[in-house]
DNA sequence: TTGAAAGCGCTAACAC
DNA sequence: GTGTTAGCGCTTTCAA
C-alpha cells in the first residue's frame, strides 16, 4: 500500500493539515515542525498524490504543447524553449503530436478541457480563428506561437514575416537576380501572404515587375516544395533564384537541382525560412531567415504562466521577435546580367 | 462553474452511476438511456474532470518518456514511435527532456513516483543500473530503450550492437581499409563496449592486428565527435577509415576533416550509426547503420501497455531489433593498397 | 501556529 | 439495468 499524507502525520506527531502546510511551503509552520516534517517525509519515501492535489487545488501545473510534427526541428526547438521555460517555473509539459492533422490537434485539444492542463500553447495551429475565439471565450487559457491572433484573450508569438521577406528577396535582388521565384506555405494562410508581401515589397523597391507566374505553394514539408519546385521550373518562365517560406521545403527544392543538374548558387540562388539545424550541413549551406524558436517558445510560456498567476494581461498581448538572414553559400553569388 | 457528472445526471433523469457508465463504455447500460445521456454530455458539453477520474481510479491514462535531448532526432523518431502506439492504445504521453543531465532526469521521475504516470519510459536513461532496479523492486513500472538492463520486471528494447558494429567495420574491410579507427560513445557504457567487440570481431575475421591508439570516445554528441577525431589525428598513428558510435558525432568528424583539407572518402572513410535525418542530407551522404527509432518506440509502449494491462510478463521481455547498414557516399570508395 | 472536518468530481461495491 | 453511497488523497476554511 502507498503511503500517504496521514501516515506522515502520524508519524510526525502532527495533523495532515501541517503536513500539507510544510509541502506547500506555508510561513504558517515552525522551522522546527517544518523541519521534523520534512525528516519524516525523507524517511518514509512520501510523495503526494499528484491527482489528490490537483482535485482538491483545481490545478495541475501543467501546460499542454500541441505541434504538427515533433520531429520537425522548427517546432522542436520551440518546445525546448517552453520546457525551459516551464521547467524554471515549476510546471509540467505535455507535449502532443498532432501528426500534422487537425482530428488531432481537435482531439489533444481534451487535455485543456477535462483540466489535464491548465492552459494549452498551439504551434502553428490548423484550427482556423473562429475556433481559437471560441476556446477562449469559454474561459480556456490558450497561447498561440506563428499565427496572429485577434483576441483579447489569446497571446501570441510571432515574428515579422513582412520584414523578414523583405530583407531576403533584397538580399537576392542585390546580388542581381531579377526573376525570382517565391514558393509560401498553406495558401490561405496569414503568413504565407505576409511573406509574399514582403516579397512584392523588395520587388517593387527595385523597380522589378511581378510575375504571378512564379508564385506557388507547399505545405511546409520537403515534399510540398519538391512538388512546387517541379511545377515552377515546368511552367516555363525562367528564374535565377527562389525564396522558400521554409528550409524543409528548400529541401525539396535543393532535390529537383539535383536532378535536374541546376547548380546551386551559380544556376539558382536559394532562400529558406527557420535556420533548421540541417540547413547548416546540406550542401551548399542554405541562406535562411533565423527564426528564434527557442525564444518563442520561452516568451509564450512566460506569458501564460504570468497570466494565470496575476490573472491579467500587461500592456501587450503579441509579440513580435526579430529575425535575421544568414547569408551561406546557397544565394552567396553575384550575378552580372 | 463547470458542469460535472451530477449536473448530467440531473438532466438525463438518471443516477451519476448511470452517467459514468455510459462514459466509460460499460455494458450494463440500455442503448435507450445511453442515447439519452449521450446526447445530453454533447448538449452540455461535459467533459469529465482528469484528476477525479484518476484519484478515483487510480489510473492516469497516461506514459512518461525521458529523453537527453528531444532536439535530436534518435531521441524524437523514438517518441513518434511510442506517441503513436500510445494514441492507439489510449493513452496519452508526457515527454520529459532531461537536457542530458542525470540531475533533470532524476527529477522527472517523480512523475512516476506521484502517480502523474503509470508508467515511464526511459530512453539511453544516466542513471545506473542499480537505481533502476530500485525503481522496479517498488513496484514502479519503467522500460528502457538503447541500453540492457537484467532485472526480470523492466522490459528493454535495444539493437544488436555487436552484429551491426562487425558488419560495418566489416564492409570498410572489404573497402581496402586496414587502419580504421572507433570512435565510442561513454567510455563506460555497455553498448560502447558492445560496439567495440563488434569492431574487434571484424578486424579478427580479416586477421587485422587492433591498435589501440585508434580508440577513442565522445559523447555522443557533434563535439565530442570533432574533439575525438582532433586527438585520433594528431595522436599519429595514421588510419584511412573511421568508424563512429553515432550519426551526432560523425558530424564532428566531418567538420575536422573539412578544416584539414582531408577528403570523404577518398582520404577517410566514415560510417555512423542511427540514420538520422540529417545523415541523408549532408555532404558527401553519410554511410550509417540504421537504428529502427520508430520501431524501438512503439514496441517497448506496447510492451509496457500490455503489461499494465494483463500484468504479468510474457515469454519475452528484452527485445532486439534488427539494423541495417545503409550504404552511402562516405565509404563508397575501394582501396587498392 | 496547529488541528478538525468538509469536500474537490468521480467510480465501484452493493442494494434494489 | 439502475441508484445510493462511500471514499480515492489532498487542501483549506474555520475554530482553537
Amino acid at each position: 500500500m502507498d503511503i500517504k499524507i496521514v501516515d506522515v502525520a502520524k508519524r510526525a506527531g502532527v495533523s495532515p493539515a501541517t503536513v500539507s502546510r510544510v509541502l506547500n511551503d506555508s510561513n504558517l509552520v515552525t522551522e522546527k515542525t517544518k523541519r521534523k516534517v520534512l525528516a519524516i517525509i525523507e524517511e518514509m519515501e512520501y510523495h503526494p498524490h499528484a491527482a489528490a492535489k490537483q482535485l482538491r487545488s483545481q490545478r495541475t501545473m501543467t501546460i499542454g504543447v500541441i505541434v504538427p510534427d515533433i520531429n520537425v526541428s522548427y517546432f522542436s526547438e520551440i518546445i525546448k524553449g517552453i520546457e525551459n521555460m516551464a521547467y524554471a517555473k515549476k510546471y509540467k509539459l505535455i507535449i502532443c503530436d498532432s501528426d500534422n492533422t487537425l482530428e488531432k490537434e481537435t482531439e489533444y485539444l481534451e487535455l485543456l478541457k477535462n483540466r489535464t492542463v491548465d492552459a494549452m500553447v498551439l504551434v502553428m495551429p490548423f484550427m482556423n480563428d473562429e475556433e481559437l475565439y471560441e476556446l477562449a471565450d469559454k474561459g480556456f487559457l490558450i497561447g498561440v506561437v506563428g499565427r496572429n491572433i485577434s483576441h483579447d484573450g489569446i497571446p501570441t508569438c510571432k515574428t515579422d514575416n513582412v520584414k523578414f521577406s523583405h530583407v531576403a528577396v533584397n538580399h537576392l535582388l542585390e546580388q542581381g537576380h531579377r526573376s525570382i521565384a517565391y514558393i509560401g506555405g498553406y495558401s490561405d494562410s496569414a503568413e504565407s501572404y505576409e511573406r509574399l508581401e514582403g516579397y512584392m515589397k523588395a520587388l517593387k523597391d527595385h523597380q522589378v515587375p511581378f510575375q504571378p507566374s512564379l508564385i506557388d505553394n507547399g505545405d511546409y514539408q520537403e515534399m510540398g516544395g519538391y512538388n512546387a519546385m517541379n511545377r515552377l521550373m515546368d511552367s516555363g518562365t525562367p528564374f535565377s533564384a527562389i525564396y522558400v517560406a521554409n528550409d524543409e521545403m528548400a529541401l525539396g527544392v535543393y532535390r529537383v537541382c539535383l536532378e535536374r543538374n541546376v547548380r546551386i548558387p551559380e544556376d539558382m540562388a536559394v532562400i529558406g525560412v527557420d535556420n533548421n539545424r540541417i540547413s547548416r550541413y546540406i550542401n551548399p549551406p542554405l541562406s535562411t531567415v533565423n527564426q528564434p524558436k527557442y525564444a518563442m517558445g520561452a516568451l509564450i510560456a512566460e506569458k501564460l504562466i504570468d497570466l494565470m498567476t496575476i490573472k491579467e494581461f500587461a500592456e501587450k498581448k503579441d509579440w513580435i521577435i526579430h529575425s535575421d538572414l544568414i547569408v551561406r553559400e546557397s544565394s552567396n553569388y553575384q550575378r552580372n546580367e
